[in-house]
DNA sequence: CGCCTCGTCTGCAACGATGTATTTATCCGT
DNA sequence: ACGGATAAATACATCGTTGCAGACGAGGCG
């Protein structure tokens, strides 16, 4: 039925290897030989088979994606970005969405799954470091994300704690003094809502501004948790001037909130995100927040990933190069 | 290094092909024998290499995606529907990037992306009918989105034409009469843009409104097409009490335009879109838009690929499903 | 009691490429 | 013109699985 390289070989009356040879660049061929197969390739339209390839020599040249659902603009964003990166690596990225399930992501990394990739990239969600220790198989894995961290791992950091106090920073500086906090999980340190949280409080602190636990929501980290929190804050009293959503979906949801509740933004209360989703810029007002620096997070995890397959030496020590962060500062809070 | 069939045909004292066709659900086996197999691939910890499989049998079980960039929502949430649907039916989805270029669309179709995949779902966007047709290989292909239609072709149609007249009767019926259209391309019939605009211009008929040729701007189909498209409709001032963007970006770019501008939506200027995506609802206000089922987009075109995939019987005439659309009405355009 | 059928399991070849080892062609110096 | 080095091409085995055909033993039937 397809082409193959035997059929190839024939037409160019040389052997099998020859044509692989060609293919593979090999160095020691007569210019006029590779144009004989070169030609012979062309007109057949012949095209290598990447099953048996694979198969052959133990390499599939895709990477696995392990994320929640591709759905979440973050993710989708993320996503694109790191096939960008892999494809210019000449690898090919294979989604697999865990719908935030335990399960799921178990099955991610463990199964089949694997088998048709030569290193995963995980954005843990339900899992934690442990438990990914636990189930990781032997090929490489690098993590990004929010929620994990641990020095065990490979994984590209975001640098939340400091992201989220130049956020805070500048609502300070906008003469903001009493900000909301959306998203703060209770318990949670090491995760990226603690390590935000804590960026938070460290400005405040720098800035001599008191904290007040009753100014932290804790939600769930999507856009309908953002107006829920914001619902529920506007209702119990508490007075603020400026909302910190711990992410943009978070601040999105805060913001639909308050212009719906009548709320001036930003006069009456700045609002503010974090991540720099493309939707952050159209919003109206237009959303400040701040740019983990997806592109650089991307192109670092996919290098990092790749770094880990093509190197025989397994016994690098562990890396995690931490992406660099840019405030974006928009109409919702100038 | 990894486990294989053979050390599993070993520990459990049976050949290799006994453990393949447990793993295959082989009718005839004895029950004992089965436990025994599968003991044997639980204790070894064997897991299918599904490489091999591939080249042995031929199949891949992946679908190849070929969109622009999953960082457009709407394509994100669409590749995200898709994988479920796959995932359902025993495959998986590698999704190929194309920037929207001629180039790589091409090369989508027919290089060797092709061979690791089983049949393709494409979303065309910089290749006609006529290009599509002449590269594509014999693998079967599946087209959805807006911009080809072609009675040679397998695709999911949307009910472009009903759907546009829907959400032009629901402005009429507001009490709208200059309605502007945002993102019409000159000279488009068979593409979406054209037939939404038929869609368009059948409602007014039927409510006895005139059409007229200065309400409907051509624009890109992007947000910032749709706040420039506004913006340049402002300026000329031609009178208009309602935007109906073609597609939800538009649309959003428009109210995000009119909102700087100082215009009330709705009261003064309605606005309705057309996707339904995601952000759709959480827009402020909230947006008007018809949902072509995006869902059921995704189970069709996946459903109508797998069928020409596992039908041996290739001479199947076109088929051509067509999804049903619902009206969204929001705070956009009551 | 022998033959056939049926259920159960096995052996061999093959999918299409690449790695290793080896053979053949070409070039160089003397 | 010849030996030796090196360039160029080849042969063969192999990756891990499945398709096909057949082996083997146990019953059923005439």
């Amino acid at each position: 039925m397809a082409v193959t390289m035997n059929d190839v070989a024939r037409a160019a009356g040389v052997s099998l290897k020859t044509v692989s040879n060609v293919i593979n660049n090999y160095e020691f061929i007569r210019p006029a030989t590779k144009q004989r197969v070169l030609d012979a390739i062309d007109e057949l339209g012949y095209e290598t088979n990447l099953t048996a390839r694979s198969l052959r020599s133990g390499k599939t040249s895709m990477l696995g994606l392990v994320l929640a659902d591709l759905s979440i603009p973050y993710y989708a964003e993320l996503a694109s970005d790191i096939m960008k990166a892999a494809w210019a690596r000449g690898y090919r990225v294979l989604v697999e969405q865990t719908g935030n399930e335990a399960d799921h992501e178990k099955a991610a990394l463990q199964g089949q799954f694997r088998t048709l990739t030569d290193g995963l990239l995980f954005i843990p969600l339900a899992l934690d470091a442990e438990q990914i220790i636990a189930v990781a198989g032997k090929k490489p894995l690098v993590l990004l994300g929010e929620f994990v961290q641990d020095p065990r791992l490979d994984m590209v950091l975001i640098q939340n704690h400091q992201a989220a106090a130049a956020v805070t920073t500048h609502l300070l500086a906008g003469g903001r003094r009493r900000i909301a906090v959306l998203g703060a999980h209770d318990g949670d340190t090491a995760g990226s809502s603690g390590l935000r949280l804590e960026g938070y409080k460290a400005a405040l602190a720098d800035a001599g501004v008191p904290y007040d636990p009753a100014l932290v929501v804790p939600c769930d980290w999507r856009r309908d948790g953002g107006a829920a929190a914001t619902s529920g804050l506007l209702g119990s009293g508490v007075e603020f001037d400026a909302v910190f959503g711990l992410n943009d979906a978070l601040a999105l949801g805060a913001l639909h909130e308050l212009l719906v509740r009548g709320r001036k933004v930003p006069e009456e209360i700045a609002v503010a995100g974090f991540d720099d989703i493309d939707e952050a810029r159209f919003a109206s007002p237009s959303l400040t927040t701040v740019a983990p620096g997806r592109t650089e997070i991307a192109e670092r995890a996919v290098e990092l990933l790749i770094g880990r397959i093509e190197s025989k030496d397994a016994a690098l020590t562990v890396q995690q190069p931490e992406a660099a962060f840019e405030l974006r500062v928009r109409q919702s809070a100038r």
